[in-house]
DNA sequence: GCTATTGTACTAGTGTAGTAGTTCATTAGC
DNA sequence: GCTAATGAACTACTACACTAGTACAATAGC
């Protein structure tokens, strides 16, 4: 099968954050169903031809981030405690962490509400073109 | 005169990056006038009890973001070429550029573009508190 | 219980950011 | 020109993030 994953070592993004970042976007996006199992921390680092700490510090950081769910012995698998959103849910909350502090550094520049929400409107022509709302 | 920036070594944020904030703040809130200039490096880091080489890093980067002015001999000034906006305009584009990271981020999180405007409504209530648009 | 497989813990090496100490080049003003 | 002031450049030290190597503990399955 093809490996599920892939990291960019010279790329300058820790190797951990790009597996933390695929992981919560494939819960995302959908296609990690929640239960589904992730490949072990041995055979991924084995795949990736990292070490095996790096990938168990990305499994680490998404159980604190309640995205999986992690046992010795059993494996890392997707968090399915009740209502299938609460991944999602997540997820969303750290993508709210992002723009939380992008809107209190651009206030600490000066920038009041209305101005911020004029530039997150280029932001989003930037990164979703051809979208109005 | 009291001093116009203070820095906290113990903040766990670099020193060069606070004074970099406070000077943007101080320019885009008007705090700091264009052409005015700045306390000289060494000034500065003894003002502050840090060493000169941290504040001519602050002053090298805001040079490069285009918000001051700087040549040896003269001084450090606020920018002040042609209209008063573009020193303005400057600390807008970092703020701007804050703004679109977040969005990039939260893309790469599958949030699509409605429901960052819905994350970032949130933020803004968060750091702007009483304000409805 | 025994074994294989899982994640965890401990230690250490490497690179880099941040800061400091000091010296050098450039400019203003007389 | 001469002097004093300015920012710039060079080196080095320190702390921490990142990764690796290796050994350990916990669990599942028989």
């Amino acid at each position: 099968m093809p490996p599920i994953f892939s990291v960019d070592p010279r790329s300058g993004i820790p190797i951990y954050l790009q597996l933390i970042e695929q992981v919560k976007r494939a819960v995302a996006l959908g296609t990690l169903d929640s239960g589904e199992q992730l490949p072990t921390v041995k055979a991924l680092a084995l795949d990736l031809t990292v070490n095996p700490n790096t990938v168990a510090r990305a499994y680490r950081e998404l159980e604190r981030d309640r995205v999986i769910e992690t046992s010795p012995g059993r494996g890392s698998f997707v968090r399915a405690d009740g209502s299938p959103s609460v991944v999602k849910r997540a997820v969303t909350d750290v993508a709210a962490s992002a723009l939380s502090d992008a809107v209190r550094e651009c206030r600490s520049l000066g920038c009041d509400a209305p101005a911020i929400r004029t530039l997150l409107e280029g932001a989003l022509e930037r990164w979703f073109p051809g979208e109005n709302s």
